[in-house]
Formats: structure tokens, C-alpha cells, sequence
DNA sequence: GTGCGATGTATCGGTCCGATACATCGCGGC
DNA sequence: GCCGCGATGTATCGGACCGATACATCGCAC
């Protein structure tokens, strides 16, 4: 893809944790990646018009690839844990990237996150609890609010290890966006695919 | 205050939003604000041991104390709102402060909040229902799980709007942080007071 | 024919964070 | 008595990231 393409997809994919990639970072981190060797540019390819209609004209995109280094390392780096990957944006990416790692990987993740929302959850109580009278009712009624939603995202997250533990949970990819090729039909979905909306 | 303490501080008033604050981040700042005329150094004070037990030989502890300006501004800050007032963290900080400012300008912050929010669902809306079959089982889960947040805290804010209107809601300081001196008791909360915990 | 929103690449200044360094205090254990 | 160790405390540095901004083209509507 080019910059402002990959720049829509990862704003569709992780728009449940944050905004949009700036450009700000985005092209100085394409330059890194290319400079390490995992992404090439590609040339592009006019000739497929029927593919992306709309678009004959082209100027001066840049259309990245990954390399076969990038992918080992993509690969690498969504399976290893570290303190970082426990954190909000650092849990979101790595489970948004789910499909493309095996199950114990998984397991190991969302275990490690639990972990880190229960000492804050622990905290909040704390603060809830000694320091109640020296906080304003704001400050309270806000620990209150983000007490729950930790309480919340522990329940959502037993909910997946159960699910995960049981098997019921798709191990090979979905759809290939980063590799390309499709490998398989996606089989049944983490939770109880409760989706009422339309 | 000085820097190790306004971080304890700060960390257990806005414990629900982030983590802490970074020194990197903590000291540059106070030194900004320094240069601005906004907090100045103040002498250390060793005769109040009562007050403070358990440290009486001091150190090079820097102790900084707002002024009149910074106050000024402090005032200002709290009370104007841009788009940033509305993001996670801006409104967050602006919540933690509301027993500092008036009820117009809570109520103008928690609409436009609640208005971000909003849009922000409809957002995960289009995404889960018109990407659906192109991402895969866990980043709609993912997107679920931030839909469902979204809506709790549309609830929230509605909660607390209606409880602004009906004028059940603090209107002068708590409890003096920057100041010093407390100005008065604290009024009746901003919720229903539902305080079950311990 | 012209303006305007979407598409596209790119940089710059400023801010923030994580890691790190260094020093002292208070306390408990040997 | 003294030694280590966790809490207290100030401070900096490199790297990453963001918001603002600049600039250019495409497609479409008025």
C-alpha cells in the first residue's frame, strides 16, 4: 500500500483504541522500516484500472511492500511480551494482530493484560478507599468511572482466555493483509459472535 | 509542592486516566512554568514539623508555589475548551478539576465530550457494520468491545449532565491543592453518592 | 471555469516518555 | 554498630510521536 492507503486501513483497524496515524509519524517510520530492510518500494502498477477504478491518472504515489526480513520480523514482534505490550495501545495492537499469531501466544497476552488491569483496578480501590476524603467529588465520581471500566475489561477479558482455552478460537489468518494471499476461511470467531447490529 | 510529591500527587488524582507522570516530562514543565511567572520557588520550611512528620533534615528539595498570575491562568485554562478538552486525556484532566471552575463550564465540557464520544461510536458503527467481512474475527471484537465503552459512557455523561442541570453539583473548591487554605466544606456530590466500598 | 473536498507526500518544532544516573533518608537485620 | 535496601528526591538525554503546515492533483458539482 501507499502511506495515505495504509494510513485509512490502520485507522479502520484500530479505531476502537486510537484516533488515526499522523503523518508525522507515519512517513518517518516508513523511511525506518525501508532503511531496515522490511518494506521495499514497489513499483506501481497502472495496469490493473479494473482492480482500483477511479484512479488511471496516477502521480507520485509510493506503494510499499513487505520483505520476507519484515515479515519474520512482524512475525517476531507480535508473538514476544514485554511490559509495553500490556499497555492500553500496546495491548490493542497486539490483539488487533490476533489472527496472525498462535494460540498460546495469545493466551499469554491477554493473561498478561488481565494481570496489569487488576493492579489497576487494585490501585483505584486504594485510592478509593484511603484517600477518599482528601478528593473532591469529581475526582471521585471519575476513579469511580475508571474503576468500572476496569472491572468491565477484566470480565471481557476472562471471557477470552475461557474461549481461547476451550479451542473455540481461530488460529490460521483470516484475510491476508499484509501477506496477501488468503489461506483460509476464517473458522468461528473468539466470543459468541454477538452481533445483533446490522 | 516540590517535583517527587507533585507526582504523587498528580498520579493519584488522575490515576483512572494515565499511569504517571514522567520525570522527563515533570521536571522541563515546572521549569517552563517557572520562565512563564506562573509558580516561583519557595523557601523551604523546617519549622512546620508537625505538620509534615518523619522529615525534618532536608535536602535540595525544590518547592514551588503557585502565584497570582499562575493562578490567573490556571483559572483560564480550566475554563476555556478547544478540541483537545475533548479528547480521552484532555477531558479527563478538565474532570479531575471541575470543583475548580463553574457549572456553565462543566456543562459545556461534558456536551462537547459527550458529543466526541458519540461520534466516535458511530464511527465504530460504520466500521462494524460496513468493514465487517473484511477484518477478522478478533479486531471486530476488538471494535466491539470499544462500542460497548463508548455507550457506557455516553450513559455517564448523560447521568452527570442531568445531575448538573438539576443543580445538584458542587459549585465552590473542595478541597485547597494549589492554593493552600480550604475555602469551604464540601457541598453534596455530583452522583447519587454511591459509595459501597470500603 | 472554478471552487472545494478528497487524495497524496513531506517536514518542522515542540512535547512527552523511558531509561538512566546519582544522592540521601529511615529502618530492619545481622 | 553498620550495612543494605527501598523510598525519597532531582535531573538529563535520545528517540518517538503529534499537530500544524505546506504543497500539489483529481474528480465533481454548481
Amino acid at each position: 500500500m501507499h502511506g495515505y492507503e495504509l494510513r485509512k486501513e490502520l485507522t479502520a483497524k484500530l479505531g476502537a483504541i486510537r484516533a488515526a496515524i499522523s503523518y508525522g509519524s507515519l512517513y518517518p517510520t516508513l523511511r525506518r522500516l525501508q532503511a531496515a530492510g522490511w518494506i521495499t518500494e514497489a513499483a506501481e502498477t497502472p495496469a490493473t484500472a479494473e482492480e482500483v477504478p477511479a484512479l488511471t491518472s496516477r502521480r507520485g504515489r509510493v506503494v510499499y511492500k513487505i520483505t520476507a526480513e519484515g515479515k519474520e520480523r512482524f512475525a517476531q514482534l507480535i508473538a514476544q511480551a514485554g511490559p509495553e505490550t500490556y499497555d492500553d495501545t500496546g495491548f490493542g495492537v497486539h490483539f488487533a494482530f490476533f489472527a496472525r499469531t498462535d494460540q498460546a501466544t495469545r493466551l499469554r497476552i491477554l493473561e498478561g493484560r488481565r494481570r496489569k488491569i487488576e493492579e489497576r483496578r487494585e490501585g483505584l480501590r486504594d485510592v478509593l478507599g484511603r484517600a477518599a476524603e482528601r478528593l473532591d467529588a469529581y475526582t471521585l465520581e471519575l476513579q469511580r468511572h475508571g474503576l468500572d471500566a476496569c472491572e468491565r475489561e477484566v470480565r471481557w477479558l476472562e471471557e477470552l482466555i475461557a474461549n481461547e482455552r476451550s479451542g473455540r478460537a481461530p488460529t490460521v489468518p483470516n484475510i491476508g493483509t499484509a501477506g496477501g494471499r488468503r489461506e483460509d476461511n476464517s473458522p468461528p470467531p473468539p466470543g459468541e459472535t454477538r452481533n445483533e447490529r446490522p
